[in-house]
DNA sequence: CTGAAAGCGCTAACAA
DNA sequence: TTGTTAGCGCTTTCAG
């Protein structure tokens, strides 16, 4: 049995051997634990004789600083939060991966924090990292106003927005320029000769979803459709909610010939859903998702989608909440990354507006021509 | 322009009210800091005028306490180190997820390190979490003996093994049967009626693949055939090795009617070669994969393949992480999972054997007869 | 039941 | 260049 019953069996426990500290290095070099402290640090410059002399003691010992205790004295952890709406969409292991690669260049940890979709534990998140004193957070969970609200306005740890912004409070936000992925998105079904168009979205609170609609709405109208016309069925932003709306969208349009998606975790389920009635995509139906994200290229077919610039948002959010922590310790000088700012500027009190990245069509083959080009 | 070229200037900092600390409270109680950690923690009980008088300060305050300052006097920081071998391979998220879930039961935080894998990485992020003292660290990346084994050897922290064992070190690990898994996986394709059939395995370096192929080879004698006559060909656990794999596998096997693929992903590669091939999946090929990841379900066709129960791995190594480290907190109790520890139980000096769970083969849509069945 | 005091491991004045 | 000292915010003896 690998999993005894008794309660820690001695040969459970593991060696607690304590970690060596600078007084252990500062005893064993013949020196004070102040020295010791700047010579490893660095930040003032020892006699060369006794630098080497406790560089070699630290080594010998594996003598490695506490960071608690320097966070303690320091007051500052050298940690972000994380938290995103759910890991195992697979939008967000993009951010993470993105928010923890510029994390790390400024060696900061980050503290992942997986809200699924659950407020209570977002809230006890948000908690914890405020307990924890991390140094800023980052939220890639859209919406998270409506539920946490008083929270955010109230906080007092600096707040990044990755992916959304909020409408009521001064908060940092970077964001794909949903609305002109709406329009892309359709433009390019409308360039491809279709005019019977439906709309899969997401739930009504998620702004993103009504920006796309938005979009689609002005690309409709630049094509002299009426956009009041354009079916919308409400998916959840999964494959499943997906599958079911579009199964509804096309009770409710049959001779539809084309689709956007909310993303494409709801254009895969449509495509699942053409299938299962006999569609062909995209000879029958085409299929235009949005994020772009990895999975997008690898299902049958491709799917033309929306790319938004995700690791761009990332190491946005590391580097403006270092502004804002104001701690100028920069790994920082310009990793060339442009981006274009939109807003009117007159934000009133609620400062500066989100910055907007642009977004980007690409198209593989879920969508074609209609079979019967009008 | 939201980023604007000054330095930081003053609007963009955060205005770093600082947090109440137990000597505010104390103060305002009327009562000492020792008086204010009693009631907090409850570990001592007040008097309940003192104790209600405190809570108020406390909740006035908005008072949290620092959990630095606290892990410094504790000699514990309630963080766990989750070392993954690729966050956007979407195995993985699965596992984090499965962590954070048992982790914050108990309320610990996850420090996420995503090891990309980069070695350099890897080693940077090990001593990353020991610098931050957090109280144990699980290990979800395979292989990671071969390149720290030293680091390992001689830790000054619990680590526990998840997906893999290495297998010089008494580490607690705990594994999918990976054997028995790539014995089903074939037996389902021989039961089928097939009988040429091919593997798309993962580099050699990987003690799984190597494990799985052993269960492959299993099958095939068990039905018959000649173990050494199966067609290996090497992919890399991505979709992009897995269709390169499978485009040669095809060339040196035009014959074969059915493939056990590594992973789900590879599977996913070879259902493109396939096609590319102009093949059809199941019809004329059939497909198996491994690890049954969401994705699995929603790719056309579903694939079959042999599920892990992962979220079980999760688990298991954050309770056991919690025995090694000996502080009896337990939001413990049954949780209900039963597991089956194989093993010979003549573990030398390497520890207990690795946990080894059962694995379970998920038949769906990309397996069938052959062609002509023999 | 409550307070005084020491100390977790580190850094930063301030002196020497 | 180096040592002494105080203190970051908390918990925990030890007295009372």
């Amino acid at each position: 049995m690998a999993t005894s019953a008794r309660p820690q069996p001695p040969d459970l426990r593991f060696d607690p051997r304590p970690e060596p500290t600078i007084r252990d290095v500062a005893r064993q070099a013949g020196v004070s634990t102040a020295t010791v402290s700047r010579v490893i640090s660095g930040s003032v410059a020892a006699r060369p004789q006794t630098r080497a002399r406790v560089l070699a003691v630290a080594e010998a010992l594996g003598y490695r600083p506490s960071a608690v205790a320097r966070s303690l004295k320091l007051r500052t952890t050298r940690t972000l939060g994380l938290l995103v709406t759910d890991i195992q969409n697979p939008y967000y292991p993009e951010i993470v991966r993105a928010v923890e690669d510029a994390a790390l260049e400024r060696n900061l940890a980050v503290l992942l924090c997986n809200g699924a979709d659950d407020p209570a534990r977002e809230e006890t998140y948000l908690e914890l990292l405020v307990d924890r004193r991390v140094d800023g957070i980052i939220i890639a969970s859209s919406g998270l106003q409506e539920r946490h609200g008083a929270w955010l306005a109230r906080r007092s740890v600096p707040v990044v927005l990755v992916n959304w912004a909020a409408p009521d409070l001064p908060l940092p936000a970077i964001l794909g320029d949903n609305r002109a992925g709406g329009r892309l998105a359709t433009e390019h079904l409308l360039s491809l000769g279709h005019r019977r168009i439906g709309h899969l979205s997401a739930p009504a609170r998620n702004a993103a979803a009504a920006e796309r609609l938005g979009g689609i709405g002005d690309a409709l109208a630049g094509g002299g459709l009426d956009p009041g016309s354009l079916v919308v069925v409400e998916g959840d932003g999964q494959v499943a909610g997906g599958e079911r709306a579009a199964l509804e969208l096309l009770e409710r349009m049959p001779e539809i010939t084309g689709i956007v998606c909310y993303n494409d975790l709801t254009a895969i389920g449509a495509v699942r859903a053409l299938r299962a009635r006999g569609r062909q995509v995209p000879a029958d139906v085409s299929i235009v998702g949005y994020d772009d994200i990895a999975l997008s290229a690898w299902v049958d077919p491709p799917l033309t989608t929306i790319a938004q610039r995700t690791s761009e948002m990332g190491r946005w959010a590391v580097r403006r909440l270092g502004e804002l922590i104001g701690r100028a310790d920069g790994a920082a000088s310009g990793d060339g990354s442009r981006m274009e700012a939109t807003g009117d500027g007159v934000s009133g009190s609620l400062g500066p507006p989100p910055v907007i990245l642009p977004v980007e069509l690409r198209v593989r083959a879920s969508t074609a021509a209609p079979r019967e080009s009008p």
